[in-house]
DNA sequence: ACAATAGTGTCTTTAAGACATTATGCG
DNA sequence: CGCATAATGTCTTAAAGACACTATTGT
C-alpha cells in the first residue's frame, strides 16, 4: 500500500564517511533544489514506495555524491529524526545511516570534510553527523565490519592509531597500542609498514 | 508537508516491557482490524502527519493497550524495520521503540507475556521485540535511566539479580553482586528488605 | 650521530570471576 | 535446630594505564 493515507515525508539521509589525509571525513554535496538550495548537506532521497531504506541510501549516494554501492565498505543504521523544525517544507522524519566509503573511492561533485570545516549545515544535519560518528567510535574495535571497513583490511599500527585519536574524544594509549592489537581477536600481525622516517609500523590484517 | 507524494506508510511500533511475577514482560494487545485482526500484537499506529515519532508511540500505547503517559518511565529508540515482506498490505516500514513501563500500571484489554509465552506473531513483530530486549540488555548497568526504569529507585540485590538475569543470556555472578552494586555510581544502600524466608536482601536507592 | 617514530619491559591499579565460609532470617 | 537465602573473605586472572627504556629507520 503506498499512501493516499496523509503522513510525513521519509527522507533517508546518508554520513559517508572515511578516513583521508589524516582526518574523519564526510561527503557533502550541494543541494540541487530548494530549501537550502546551493548548499552542502549530506545526501538524502525522499524513500520510494518499493524501496528499502538501504536501496534508498544507495540511491542517495548516487545521486548526490556520485558514488556506487561497490565504494560502500559497510552501511550502519543510525535512528530516526524526527525534529519538528528540521524541515522549513513542514513535517518530515528522516532515517538516517553511515556509509563507510572505500579510500580508492572517487567522489564526484561532492566535497570531503573533517567535522572541524563544516559550516552551517541545512536540516539538523550537524545533529545527524554528530550521532554517526558517536556510533562508529562506539563500534570501532567492537565490531569487526565497521572496524575493518574504518581502518582497511591491512593495516599499520600507526594508522590504527590515527584514526582512533580522531574518532574517540579522550586521549589514545599509543604505547600500549600494539599489545592491545595482538590480543584483538580476527587480527594478526603481518609485515612491517615503512610510513617515511623512523622505526616502520608493524603490519597487521584481518583474518 | 503532507504526503500527496507516493511513499511507504510509517508505522510507529512500540515494545511496551517492565518486570513483574519475576520474569520479563511485554505487553501484547489483541488487533481490532484486518490484517491479522484478532491476533496478539506490539501496539502500534500509523503516524500523522504532524506527530512526532514519541507522541504516535504514546498513542499507540494509549489505543491499544489503554497505558497513558505517566505509566511510561522511559522511551527509547530501536531502530527502523523495513523487511519487505512485514507486512501483507505492502510497503511499510515500522520505526520501533521500547517503552519502560511502571510496575504500577494497569494496562487494560491488553496481556503481559514473557518471551518463553510467546505464539505466532504478526509482522516481524517478534524480530523487533528480540532487538528491543537486546537493547534493555545492552544499557542496563550501563545507562542511569534505563536501569532506573528497568529495577525502579529503590530496589533490593535479589530484585536486581532477578531482572538482571532475565534480561541476560548468560549467567549472572550472584556472590559478587553485591560487591558490584557497591561500586556501581548513582546507587546508594539503605534498609535491608526483607523478601520472606532466607537473609533479607540490602537494600539500594539511586541519588 | 641525530632526529623521528615505534615497540617492549615492568609496575600499578582495577575489574571480573570463582568458591568456600559466614551471616541472618523463617518455621 | 535446620532450611533457605544473602553477603563476605580471599585468591586468581585479565585488562588498562603509566612511563622509562630500547629498537629501527631516514638524513
Amino acid at each position: 500500500m503506498t499512501k493516499t493515507y496523509e503522513q510525513p515525508l521519509v527522507s533517508i539521509d546518508v554520513v559517508p564517511v572515511r578516513f583521508a589525509d589524516g582526518d574523519i571525513r564526510v561527503a557533502l554535496g550541494r543541494r540541487l533544489f530548494e530549501p537550502f538550495k546551493g548548499q552542502l548537506a549530506l545526501p538524502g532521497v525522499l524513500l520510494l514506495p518499493t524501496e528499502s531504506i538501504d536501496d534508498a541510501a544507495y540511491r542517495a549516494l548516487e545521486v548526490k555524491t556520485g558514488l556506487n554501492r561497490g565504494d560502500v565498505l559497510t552501511l550502519v543504521r543510525i535512528g530516526a529524526f524526527d525534529n519538528p523544525d528540521r524541515d522549513p517544507r513542514g513535517a518530515t522524519i528522516s532515517i538516517a545511516l553511515v556509509a563507510i566509503i572505500s579510500p580508492a573511492a572517487e567522489a564526484n561533485g561532492s566535497i570531503w570534510q573533517s567535522p572541524s570545516e563544516f559550516g552551517e549545515l541545512p536540516f539538523d544535519h550537524f545533529n545527524i553527523i554528530e550521532e554517526a560518528l558517536s556510533e562508529l567510535n562506539v563500534r570501532l574495535w567492537r565490531n569487526n565490519d565497521v572496524t575493518k571497513a574504518l581502518i582497511g583490511t591491512e593495516f599499520s599500527t600507526a594508522h590504527a592509531i590515527a584514526i582512533t585519536e580522531k574518532l574517540s574524544t579522550g586521549a589514545v594509549d599509543k604505547t600500549n597500542f600494539t599489545r592491545t592489537l595482538k590480543n584483538y581477536a580476527g587480527v594478526e600481525q603481518s609485515e612491517a609498514v615503512k610510513t617515511g622516517r623512523g622505526r616502520p609500523s608493524a603490519g597487521w590484517k584481518f583474518v
